[in-house]
DNA sequence: GTGAAAGCGCTAACAA
DNA sequence: TTGTTAGCGCTTTCAC
């Protein structure tokens, strides 16, 4: 491969365009307070030579890096089996690069992975991180807050309750799943079970609170507790059924719970439909759409998540090289929609 | 949020360890040559101060960043749809923070991304690449090899064929193909159909290369082209069913599609594997283990690939600041074993 | 509007 | 073994 391509330096380009240093960064820093000429011959040089900034350098001087980290804890490999994550790191992706940030990528798996995080986020490498917490104990969220990086959450963070000061974009968890077990009630439906996700993460909760806004706490027998996967959700259903043979409706907590349920009453001789109807969460296409039957869930826009969670940052980042205290947004709440299928 | 914590610098350290800069860097990096009650000040001076390197600076005079960029064109959703990128990412992530080297995800898609990768890379902002160049027509390994950026491709590139020094990454698509074919003809089967993924990519090209191996150029309506969608399995298969009737076996490219045909099998009363086996591609487990019934297929180790592409990388980057030319291994080639489930 | 010069924080010769 | 010194490539006052 090539070997040592001796990078041209501002120098370079300044000697060329037979100007001085400082002229040139001007120019390349946007041209301001340079007449035209000037710009038009740094410009070609620049050109001619292929000459790209020293990202290091400027960054020594400047203190921005124009790179955010995002970490991702994913304890479980659940993170890893459906398409959530890579959504959303989509949506942060254009957002970044659309402002000419980079994207460092930080997955952690266990404690010593944590210290490692801590340790990035002080060494003051980039500019902000996005933090996906995803359970309620997790240590993550106060290392990073101590290393006194700008940082924006994904997902409400367990522990937000008391402090205004932090900044999140979730899904309106509750208000997505009140629909949903509305809907069902709607259909005429009495006995409309839940089966939770892992309540250890604010969504789960949030949902499970959702759906006691609407069924009260009259038949705890209802709620069975899943872990966001196929085998959780065939495992709840397994239970449910056998508690209670009744059951008329189930809201999952997501739809790759809902698929794990319909196996299980397909399994068990239920219709669905017709004498069981089933609704998910996540509108994730390729489980929501290749169920049998198709299933009805709701849809929250992750990949807006995503997007939407950088752009905070990036506004917070400006914002502080401006004025001095940024006002915080604190929480982001994005809507969610039901989508009709087959299931309900 | 904290404001402005002003980081303590090399020469802060030194001045409260009572030695000079040159001796607090020589002992941030790892205390050679420096004896061992200096080393024990300055030692204690980094922690009482909390000093953490300043990256830029360091990067400035050493030339290297202590990052890779992983590079993933994304044309199609497809991408996202399964766990495959996650998977290899994961591998990725723990090779390169094993060895202290940032991950730096560029995510692109569409022609102007690709500028933008390619003047990233040219920039000098990371010590190498890992590409996965999913098609034929790719133009970014061509930007890339012209940036001059130390690179290792994740599946064999298309273009590879004359140039040694291209260095890959790659599953045994052909080898694995031939397996689960022989498997199939093993089991009896005498009219063995391929439904083949976009043949665009390699693997797609070199599964298909292998069943044509076990089965010859005999029959050619028993091969039909999918993209390794479902939706494409579901579609090729229903061709498959119309145009050989017969038909009593399929090797489908990837389990996706293997669950695609799966369902028009079921869909038109053929009993799996009784009347039609199916065998699939990658073992993603929550489609494999998932479909009705479990699926046959072809395993490849991802995250092993991930892994050992940026082991690849690294050496590739330590092998160059010692010697001047590195001993290209061109393309590695993992192996893949059938894992055998209920569909054939 | 343009140039000269002073660093940003660090490493790496070279001296001592 | 330790300290001194000269930059790495860039931005940014401050004169002109």
């Amino acid at each position: 491969m090539t070997d040592t391509a001796p990078r041209p330096t501002l120098e370079a380009v300044a000697a060329r365009a037979g100007v001085s240093r400082a002229t040139v960064s001007r120019v390349v820093n946007g041209g301001d307070g340079v007449r035209e000429p000037l710009v038009e011959r740094v410009r070609r040089a620049v050109d001619e030579l292929g000459y790209v900034p020293n990202q290091a350098a400027r960054s020594l001087v400047t203190r921005r890096h124009g790179a955010v980290a995002v970490v991702v804890a994913e304890p479980e490999t659940r993170v890893f089996a459906d398409p959530f994550f890579a959504l959303q790191l989509r949506g942060i992706s254009k957002e970044l690069t659309a402002h000419d940030n980079q994207l460092v990528l930080l997955l952690t798996e266990g404690r010593d992975d944590h210290a490692r995080v801590g340790r990035y986020l002080a060494g003051g490498h980039v500019d902000g991180a996005l933090v996906f917490s995803l359970h309620l104990d997790d240590p993550l969220p106060g290392l990073i807050q101590r290393a006194g990086v700008p940082t924006v959450f994904g997902g409400r963070p367990g522990w937000s309750e008391g402090s205004r000061d932090v900044v999140y974009v979730d899904s309106d968890n509750r208000g997505g799943a009140r629909e949903a077990v509305r809907h069902l009630v709607d259909l005429g439906r009495t006995r409309v079970a839940h089966i939770t996700g892992a309540l250890d993460q604010t969504s789960a909760a949030d949902r499970l609170e959702g759906y006691r806004d609407v069924m009260g706490d009259a038949a705890p027998e209802l709620v069975v507790r899943g872990d966001f996967t196929p085998a959780g959700g065939e495992r709840a259903m397994r239970e449910l059924l056998d508690r209670c043979p009744d059951v008329d409706a189930v809201f999952a907590a997501n739809d790759l719970t809902a698929s794990g349920a319909l196996r299980v009453l397909r399994e068990h001789g239920r219709r669905v439909p017709e004498d069981v109807a089933v609704i998910g969460f996540d509108d994730m296409l390729p489980v929501a759409e290749q169920t049998d039957p198709p299933l009805t869930t709701v849809r929250q826009d992750i990949e807006e998540m995503g997007r939407l969670m950088a752009r905070l940052l990036l506004r917070d980042l400006d914002g502080r090289s401006g004025r001095g205290g940024g006002d915080a947004p604190a929480g982001v709440v994005l809507p969610t929609t039901l989508v009709r299928r087959a299931s309900a």
